[in-house]
RNA sequence: GCACUGUUAGCUCAAUUGGAUAGAGCACCUGACUACGAAUCAGGAGGUUGGGGGUUCGAUUCCCUCACAGUGUACCA
């Protein structure tokens, strides 16, 4: 009951000191007023400081005092003077002014433990976040693999990707739909039933489906390069399909079921699941409507007998067409996304829609962004925020896309499987004497980990480079070494008396050595790195905090021992130890990666 | 041709979008388990940020130019 209350207490003490970041930038813009600055030119730019410098640091003054032609010297000093006398600042930390004219704040080390004893639940930490996207409706349009083949290494990026960016929208309060948005129609289909109603293997379509189901479009494919009359017959089959042939139809549908099992299967080892599969045969009846009304609006012409948008203002595409029909008459990729903006607009109520594809698309994506807006502008609709998410490409050795030996695109169902036997052979050598139900769960856990960490470690707009060496690499800036330290937190707690635990927050005393601050001030970084992350639509960044984070806590750990004698000294590293977790948690699971007990 | 990316330590990648002495891991070299888990930690060495110019207090980041690589550029998605 006390506890309680105290830990109230701090809570209402700390509100405003939640997102550190926020309230130093209050702070700075009130002293700039008092000082005198032209507050409408000041930004404050706030950011974490280089930690010999201090905890956090304001440069706003240098780009000030370049803009008014003064010295940022002079500049700092008059804003340090005014922060100075804001007492809820000068309470907390020391300030000062360091090179050119960098501010620069050092916390007290009761402000970290007041901070970490005011937040002390996940729910705590999602608080502040929570506000940035709440009333967003946003649609997430990832994964989208074309139906009757296999998803080979190409297609993680989007999944991985995807669905970080779903997690970190909905811990920021967003309501979020995931749409699978999978390629189930268009040409392929007559070359796949060509070969489907000559060559069909029963038996291997019941073992693996969508291996059989490439394995006959391939096939059909093939044929048809070395026979006209062959492709003749697959346009039939193609035409009767369109035609909503009944047995056409039927076949179809049974081709799509059975490829989306097969997805499932894989999204449910990625731990992955969809609101929707609403692919480009959903939208085949509601193209008509987007020819009508880009005519109605006078957005399209006639060109070269197909009908396309040009954006006249802009440098290339008023020469270069955004394609929506097709001059035989066919819809395609163009317009059904046209569609699809417009069904996500009205149906899902969309404030936002986030498309994650590879970065060859990046024109495809920006005629679709403008037309899109000219559209909705003009028909009075309320335009969604549109972010095409883009990645580079994953690359092999010699710089090109990378192939198994083989030399076809290695398969996803493969890479998550040698992954987890890989996995599972370290486990098993590390312990051999935990229980196998327990040794194959973890070896699924650390091996999916690892291939979805490899992807969200790096820049998403860079290509990388694929090694079988780097992404199960246990060691070094990867899901293992973070997975590590967290079972090493829990080991602590199966050591530790349960009485230990008790009123932590009143038996604690403050930090003292460097391992102890250096670790605080790295959790209360958790708030800023979700922000940034966010803004950015970038998980790396998050990865990077927290790698960063178990660093920090292997250093703490290996150099303070928790379970000591003096119990002042012993609460505050059970609370330091505590929010590690807490933040390490939080955060990996927002990347889609779960923690272990133990490994 | 034009446009868009990119080029950072031997290798694989960062650098909060113009901030302080460019950081990690791998590999290499030194140390630390009778220890709350060594899947770890402490330390060393390794850089003209592709070349050259420019903008300014300050450039991996912005501008110009050259080189190299990748991608896109009218009916594939």
């Amino acid at each position: 009951m006390l506890a309680r209350s105290i830990a109230f207490l701090y809570r209402f003490l700390m509100e405003q000191w939640f997102d550190v970041t926020k309230r130093i930038e209050a702070s700075a813009l009130a002293a700039a007023q008092q000082a005198g600055l032209d507050t409408e030119v000041f930004t404050a730019d706030v950011r974490p400081a280089d930690p010999r410098f201090g905890d956090m640091q304001v440069n706003g003054a240098l780009p000030y005092a370049k803009r008014h032609k003064t010295n940022p010297r002079e500049i700092a000093q008059k804003l340090v003077a005014a922060l100075e006398s804001d007492e809820a600042v000068a309470a907390v930390a020391e300030i000062s002014i360091a090179g050119p004219g960098f501010i620069n704040f050092r916390f007290k080390p009761e402000f970290f433990l007041n901070w970490l004893k005011a937040f002390s639940s996940e729910e705590a930490f999602r608080k502040s976040a929570s506000r940035l996207y709440a009333n967003e409706r946003v649609v997430v349009d990832y994964g989208s693999p074309n139906t009757a083949k296999q998803m080979h290494v190409g297609h993680i990026r989007s999944i991985v990707i995807g669905e970080a960016i779903c997690r970190l929208l909905e811990y920021c309060g967003a309501e979020v739909t995931r749409d699978n948005h999978i390629g189930d129609w268009g040409t392929p289909y007559g070359k796949l039933f060509y070969a489907y109603n000559r060559h069909l293997d029963e038996k291997a379509l019941k073992d693996d489906p969508l291996g059989e189901l490439e394995r006959l479009y391939k096939l059909g494919s093939n044929l048809a390069a070395e026979d006209e009359t062959v492709l003749e017959e697959c346009r039939q089959e193609l035409v009767q399909l369109q035609a909503g042939e009944a047995e056409s139809m039927a076949l179809w549908k049974r081709v799509n079921e059975l490829s989306i099992q097969g997805l499932k299967e894989v999204y449910d080892q990625l731990d992955v699941t969809y609101d929707h599969y609403l692919g480009e045969s959903f939208y085949r009846d509601r193209v008509e409507a987007v020819y009508q009304e880009l005519k109605d609006c006078g957005l399209s012409e006639e060109s070269k007998g197909a009908l396309v948008v040009f954006h006249p203002e802009h440098k290339r595409y008023a020469e270069q067409p955004f394609i929506i029909r097709k001059s035989d008459g066919a819809s395609n990729y163009a317009t059904t996304d046209l569609a699809t903006m417009l069904y996500r607009h009205e149906h899902f109520r969309a404030t936002r829609i986030i498309i994650v594809t590879d970065d060859r698309q990046k024109d495809h994506f920006e005629q679709l962004d403008l037309t899109t807006s000219k559209w909705f502008e003009k028909t009075g609709r309320n335009r969604p925020i549109f972010d095409h998410v883009m990645f580079g490409k994953i690359n092999g050795d010699d710089g090109k896309p990378i192939k198994s030996r083989s030399g076809d695109p290695i398969r996803l169902k493969a890479l998550i499987n040698e992954a987890v036997d890989r996995a599972y052979t370290i486990v098993k050598k590390k312990n051999p004497n935990f229980p196998e139900d327990e040794l194959r769960n973890i070896a699924q856990t650390v091996g999916v980990s690892s291939i979805k960490y490899a992807d969200l470690s790096t820049n998403r707009t860079s290509d990388y480079v694929f090694s079988w060496e780097k992404l199960l690499a246990f060691d070094g800036n990867t899901a293992s070494y973070q997975l590590y330290a967290a079972t090493r937190i829990q080991s602590i707690f199966r050591k530790v008396d349960p009485s230990d635990l008790e009123n932590l927050e009143l038996k604690a005393t403050v930090f003292e050595t460097n391992e102890e601050i250096a670790l605080a001030r790295k959790i209360i970084e958790f708030v800023g790195a979700i922000q940034v992350t966010i803004e950015t639509l970038r998980p790396h960044m998050l990865s990077t905090y927290l790698y960063e984070l178990s660093g920090v806590f292997s250093t703490f750990i290996s150099a303070d021992k928790v379970i000591v004698d003096d119990p002042g000294k012993k609460a505050r590293r059970l609370i330091l130890c505590q929010r590690t977790l807490l933040a390490l948690k939080a955060g990996l699971s927002l990347l889609g990666i779960k923690t272990l007990e133990r490994m």
